[in-house]
DNA sequence: TGCCCGATTAACT
DNA sequence: GTTAATCGGGCAA
């Protein structure tokens, strides 16, 4: 006999980014039934430089302006997609980026997307992640408490690294990358040992 | 309008 | 270590 798992639903991403980002270590992930569990984010405030809110609404940035519970989907480098929660209150403009997963659930189906086999890499980065569960703008937008999302809190305690945030040129130095200390399905180990 | 840069990645040397 | 792929935002003109 089994509980079933605690859904996380908009009460979850009601909250501050720097609460919300580190709670979702270990958390489950699935879009149509493939996924795994987080191991890696980063938290993305609209008074930080750094966030594509940052600079006010735009067609691209706008499911940010909204809700808490949505997922923000954009394109990077005009190639990958990159997979974010939306966090806070309406109009806070707030967002968790989710930058990688220990693959558990549909490895054949992420093994094909990303044409490559060594699980360590399927879901190591954002862009990796977003190919591997087949994530584009056609889920920018979506409810993160419906299919074909599917996030369950973390069962067990973990340990939580943090450090600064990768690929940003402003406010580089705030710890706001959050990962599971030790995981070897880190986009980059964290300094001081992982 | 045109130009530069970016929450990236894989394939190079 | 470097580079190319490729597109939306921001800003100057």
């Amino acid at each position: 006999m089994h509980r079933p798992r605690k859904r996380l639903t908009q009460t979850f991403f009601n909250r501050s980014v720097h609460e919300v980002a580190p709670d979702l270590i270990g958390a489950t992930l699935r879009i149509g039934g493939v996924g795994g569990d987080i191991v890696e984010v980063e938290a993305y405030h609209h008074t930080d430089p750094a966030a594509h809110s940052y600079r006010g609404r735009t067609d691209r940035n706008a499911v940010m302006f909204g809700p808490p519970g949505y997922a923000y989907v954009y394109r990077s480098y005009g190639i990958h997609w990159c997979l974010n929660f939306v966090c806070e209150g309406e109009g806070s403009a707030s967002a968790v980026l989710i930058r990688a997963l220990h693959p558990v659930t549909g490895l054949a189906a992420m093994r094909r997307r990303r044409g490559m086999s060594d699980e360590r890499r399927l879901c190591a980065g954002p862009g990796r992640l977003c190919e591997a569960l087949a994530i584009t703008s056609a889920h920018n937008g979506l409810r993160l408490d419906r299919p074909p999302f599917a996030l369950y809190a973390r069962t067990k305690a973990v340990e939580i690294a943090a450090g600064p945030r990768i690929g940003i040129s402003k406010a580089v130095e705030q710890p706001w990358r959050y990962g599971l200390a030790g995981s070897p399905f880190l986009s980059r180990p964290f300094r001081g040992g992982d």
